[in-house]
DNA sequence: ACTATACAAGTTAGGCACAAACTGTCTAGT
DNA sequence: ACTAGACAGTTTGTGCCTAACTTGTATAGT
């Protein structure tokens, strides 16, 4: 008998993950067109071949990357935003510093640039995973503000949010901000 | 004796202003690069050689043109901040559809663009003319609201205002989200 | 106070060949 | 379940040339 199938494949699947988080990195520096699978490869201490063993192809690769970090964050967000005794703004600035703050620094601060300028080559995650964070936040705040305008509270701190992002450069920068809006829109 | 030479001047800046405001809408169609003194000049409908008889150079052109309207948006919205009569909300939405719903319908909404991608060809107007419309518009929020608080509701307002500019197509949809930011933010 | 025409100097765009790099696959080896 | 190496087919970058365009100026005319 052979390795045990179940600890094979989670072998699998978190070599893949690893690979995938390393692989984002990579497109993030250098942009989707200018990231060669030899560069990917090299990042993940594995062989060009080896990698198209786990991937078919450089695009399905970038389409799981993205997926995964999406995915990842949301679950994170879900997480922060049910933990029962924190205040409920300091939950939404946590919530959105996970969704945006993580991608304002210089290194991957055009992850979303980079998700943004190839809609194509990306599913419907890239549409739906902004909504199920704005049901997330729209939920969060409705426990403590009426319904109806706990969704122009949510949409509005999404823009000033993209705003800001576009205003700063370092992710303090951003938190600093975000929370002055956070603690103006929540009163 | 000649014609009066102050009309002469007078008339000499009507032209000229309003070559600058047609040789804008065309360098925000194209691009200060792709705009060529010749396009510029047939919008405006004088011959090239009488376009350098009223500008020096096309860079001066350009600087010219986009200090002129940056100084008639600020004219504008003082105006817009002063009208004792209009409720608080009313006037904070319009002069930030003046200063930036302006700019962003198809036709010109690469103007701020333009702005950002040319700031070594433009002098300091780019920078001191964002300052004074957050002055103005902090100035006018700190007659109803403590002073402290007027300064963080203005630069989250900016801020939001930035954020829906990327995330909307017209005019009106900007103007939508803006007014739920400001009732929201003025209360 | 302009227009029309023309011109020099410089920049840009297009085409084309050729070298380099990249993707995806295969084979052999461990 | 990989690695190392190699390979075909294609995409991409580069150097170079020429044609077209652009800027700024000058001249003559009204």
């Amino acid at each position: 008998m052979t390795a045990d199938p179940t600890s094979a494949t989670t072998g699998d699947q978190d070599r893949r993950a690893a690979v995938l988080e390393s692989a984002l990195t990579t497109f993030a520096r250098f942009g989707y067109r200018k990231t060669s699978m030899e560069e990917i490869a090299r990042a993940a201490d594995i062989s060009r071949p080896g990698l198209y063993f786990l991937f078919a192809s450089k695009e399905s690769l970038f389409r799981a990357a993205v997926t995964q970090a999406l995915e990842q964050d949301i679950a994170a967000i879900e997480q922060i935003l049910a933990a029962p005794g924190r205040p409920l703004s300091r939950r939404i600035v946590e919530a959105f510093d996970r969704w945006a703050g993580r991608y304002v620094g210089p290194l991957t601060r055009d992850v979303a640039v980079l998700i943004e300028d190839n809609p194509t080559l990306l599913g419907a995650v890239v549409e739906t995973t902004p909504r199920r964070f704005e049901e997330l936040v729209t939920a969060a705040i409705a426990a403590d503000s009426p319904p109806e305008s706990a969704t122009r509270i949510t949409q509005t701190l999404i823009s000033t949010s993209i705003g800001i992002k576009h205003q700063t450069d370092t992710r303090a920068a951003y938190l600093e901000r975000l929370e002055i809006a956070v603690e103006l829109l929540l009163l």
